[in-house]
DNA sequence: CGATCGGTTGATATGAATCAACGTGCGTGG
DNA sequence: CCACGCACGTTGATTCATATCAACCGATCG
């Protein structure tokens, strides 16, 4: 369990290309289902300082039969996993450049709000380009020239390791996916 | 529970886009996380005549706690799930036409090899060109231009509910992600 | 002070989409 | 039995979105 900062769960390739499958903010969980495995199939990155909790695989499992919380828990993470990773197919196999980095932006903004207080729209943003390019499947010339149409577009601003929400409607029409 | 014939998990945009998320064999849950959530967030459709088997929620849960057997079995499909869209994901961010196709039929090869006798490399295959196009993200007029230049370099054939496999080590260098 | 990193911008190349036409097999209704 | 429509696949011409290549800039850091 990621405790404090940003990370990101990713498969890497021979060829150095990856996917960001995941970005973990604090109180996720690395992979809810690997409690099920022998074995890890992906890799996890800092993207700032972190804090982190190791559990070992017996030890959830026992307290996953003992407690109806714990077991809750492990569920609702598998169960959120599933939905996020199937809003991200769908957005890399059906949607062009802007509406993957809007759907992004959107998928991260309540949850980067769920952890910390958010005054006019800013939110803190660590991710650099190179990062939103490995998670939506673009180059990280790409997501830059995307990024100045929205600024041009007065949709937001990005920089800094903030992100400031300037028209969130048009984002949701753009990112939303419905 | 999908018991006979063929079918296939996806999600549904607005505008008719859709993203094909799984292909369903025989034996195959339609989505096993289900079991921990009130609703589907899916849709499911045929591709062939089939045969289904349904339990209620309630059911499985309670063999879910009274029986190891199918613990395990629920268990098993939410890996391998989470394993086949990672998979997946990694096709449609990172890969080229010819990568995520060639992906599809090697992901699909040894499932359709566990359910049929498979005598010199043909596949039954019931899907369409637009099926392989809404799973790897593709128009239908690409899928035939990738698969007719996999035909011309003797790498496989496809037609009429058959796949023959002739270069599968090509293939297997074209579309295997490591 | 130079080196490196992250981002921007311009020019050009390329992979895939789009538009359109055509062929073929098949089921259906006359 | 035939004519028609329709689904599916193929192919060619063209367009478009994104990648690639390259130069440059500012900030940061040793």
């Amino acid at each position: 369990m990621l405790c404090a900062g940003w990370a990101f769960r990713y498969f890497q390739l021979a060829d150095g290309r990856r996917q960001i499958l995941k970005f973990l903010l604090p109180g996720d969980l690395f992979s809810a289902v690997t409690i099920f495995e022998r074995t890890f199939h992906f890799s996890v990155k800092a993207l700032t300082e972190v804090q982190v909790s190791g559990f070992s695989r017996s030890e959830i499992r026992r307290r996953c039969v003992a407690d109806p919380d714990v077991q809750g828990a492990i569920a609702k993470s598998c169960v959120t996993d599933t939905h996020e990773m199937t809003e991200l197919l769908t957005a890399l196999g059906q949607c062009s450049a802007e509406e993957r980095i809007a759907h992004l932006l959107l998928h991260l903004m309540p949850r980067i709000a769920a952890r910390n207080v958010i005054r006019e729209q800013r939110y803190p943003f660590p991710l650099r380009q190179q990062h939103i390019a490995d998670a939506v499947g673009l180059t990280p010339v790409h997501v830059s020239r995307v990024l100045g149409l929205f600024r041009e577009r007065r949709l937001l601003e990005l920089s800094e390791g903030h992100l400031r929400v300037i028209n969130a409607a048009e984002l949701e029409r753009l990112g939303s996916l419905r």
